[in-house]
DNA sequence: GATGAATGAGGATTCATTCAT
DNA sequence: TATGAATGAATCCTCATTCAT
């Protein structure tokens, strides 16, 4: 997606053997993981709308002109990073929002959830900052959109696994957006505070989270002994 | 063609007396509600962070020059702007944050809080801007913070009404935070929906929070028949 | 001057006997010297250029509109305010730069003068704020220049008074514009210093305007016995 | 269209090597150069305090934006070309302010002197406007006073060389500054006028300061044959 | 690909001045 | 007179984006 194709590939280029094409490629992976982790810190340290892509190319190394090879715009990167993010979720933490065993309890499933997103959301805190998206609030925030609208369909995947079979859909969407937004506003909580404190509002979280869900999910152990 | 004279002067203004140099506190007073109004118009569309003061200006209809007569700068206008609603909150909608009475069941106040933030919000959007505050996590945001910190100081106050005496002022300061976080993030989905889906979304959050406190409360009545 | 009459006096006005219209008179005076003396402080701090009339006004304790009753415009301040700096300077200081005596040695003449302009210049401080204007070379300044025109008549009578009679006019001028010059940037330094080092500056103006002048003054005596 | 190519590339740049990233530099150079003479010209026709970087840029015909690619606020400008313009005077009239020869007379060396600098600063005009700095007093000058200061020490090591061996330092700082004084206010009269008359104010300044060091410089040769 | 120069509209803010009251 | 609200052009400076090299 970040690469623009406008300047047509040359002929022969794709040809076997040639690592002139690969080469090229390799480079320009290198260049857009550069960005990327340069957006990442900007928009850590000065939020999404306040980022300006002359800062991420500086942060970068490279001129503005380069950043604009590779991402039509600002918001482009911010969706790349959102997906290379979700990748990552997806990959690195496993499970982490997959479908629960039949078998776990609710307590079991909520605390494995929360704290490998939370482990997630400590080690990539540019996560946060696209979760919440720009202030702007019917925002045309495609970035952010894609980001959630990704996390909303795994978590309702989960729910759906959670939930009584038969449950109606309307109810697990629901479900699923209040859930992460307790998430969401319980990372701030996290993340804006350390040590014990930072635990104690893990905890909190876990807490909100398998209340709000027992009485939902029926005949499935709500708490496993502990 | 500035003065736009849509608040007509109450006759017998000009009467002999001490009023004269009221007269023009009461235009710069019309002016200031019309910028905060503006303001206010400004934040829900664009966002704080995106919102111009000649944004402001122009949407209030008087030019950029007049509105830094009034305010020093974007801050002073949502701190001002954060201020008022507070006291509309306070005295509008009086008990909405108060005390509960010890007989109240936390059913009985959980609902009515949330039912009359709900409308509260419901009827100034701004109040959501204001709360969500700017993108810049580490920003200097005085007016949100101000917003922020008398909020969680009522509502600390109204959850040592609820809890039992003698809890640790740690862990009240903490759901305190919990709590409005949930709050938080639940009212963006009701703003973000209509209808039923919205009233759907509004008994969420009492759900959510009813649960999440029942265990804290001890021994009130966890629930008011119903 | 600063009386902009626009406003025709009222008929009767003038008749003796009653202090309405002295009243009024009296109070102008009070504002327009409370206006020159907040003025003077403001060009002070801030400098000619930088100055603002709302700062002046500000400072006066007045509303902008009241400033523009009394002078027309910034200008019009500057040039008030310089024309009254040079009647003190005559009135107070007298002789300061009246015509030297024909038995004075150029020595004594000189000092006498350096002292009592430093003395006034040291106590007025605007008054080197005027002298020198705006930054601007070829300056649109009123102010600065009749000030700069006033003290260059006075100098060049003073040295008519000292120079040998039947001296060339031209060479009068130059050489008051030239003592003039020295004299100004000899009182940068002594206003830029104090105690025993403002002393110094203060001699070595002396020293300069005497060595200076000495050649020119024929057999007048080049320094009384001390 | 704001690519004036008024400075002919090289021919033979392109040629293989290492001056591929230069030329860049070049044409950035060029802007620079083009931004220097517009401050310049802005300067002396509305003084520095007065001077706008929108002007600036308008004079150099570039748009505003451009200014801020080379130059981060209006101080910047001037601190760069008040030290070019130092780097020049350096380097065209080598020794204007070298110390003196032994064998001169001071009125050579003073001759010498002013008639070097006054040739240089009536082709660099905006020199005096540097020289005598912005209006405002207590300014945050860092342009003025790197120019000045470095004029002072020239001018210093100039007096050592000039006045008896073993002269007190801070006399001859004192005296520096006022010569440099001298120079100045002389300079305004100089530049101010033209033809017989400029020639007479720049005759005065030299005898001003002739007069003024004669007696401080002991046993050397007050005046050559002349 | 990469560079960095260039753009120009738009941001916040100020200021001399005017005007209704 | 006095007030203070109002103006609007002008200030400095930024930023997303484009373009010649």
């Amino acid at each position: 997606m970040p690469d623009k194709p406008d300047m047509p590939e040359q002929p022969g280029d794709t040809a076997p053997g040639k690592e002139q094409p690969r080469r090229r490629q390799a480079r320009g992976e290198r260049r857009i993981q550069q960005l990327l982790e340069a957006a990442a810190s900007v928009f850590c340290t000065t939020g999404y709308t306040a980022a300006s892509t002359n800062a991420i190319a500086r942060e970068a190394g490279v001129s503005p002109g380069t950043l604009y090879q590779f991402f039509p715009n600002k918001e482009a990167i911010a969706v790349e990073l959102g997906g290379r993010l979700m990748h990552d979720l997806r990959n690195t933490y496993g499970e982490a929002l997959a479908p629960i065993d039949p078998g776990t309890s609710l307590t079991d499933a909520v605390n494995a959830t929360v704290d490998r997103l939370t482990a997630f959301n400590t080690e990539h805190p540019v996560f946060f900052a696209l979760m919440h998206g720009p202030d702007v609030p019917g925002g045309i925030t495609e970035a952010h959109d894609a980001l959630h609208s990704n996390l909303l369909g795994r978590i309702e995947g989960l729910l759906a696994s959670l939930l009584p079979p038969g449950t109606d859909q309307a109810h697990i969407t629901r479900t699923a957006h209040v859930s992460l937004g307790i998430y969401k506003s319980g990372l701030e909580l996290v993340l804006s505070h350390e040590g014990a404190e930072r635990e104690a509002y893990i905890q909190e979280i876990k807490n909100v989270l398998t209340r709000y869900l027992e009485p939902l999910v029926g005949d499935r152990l709500g708490r496993t002994a502990d």
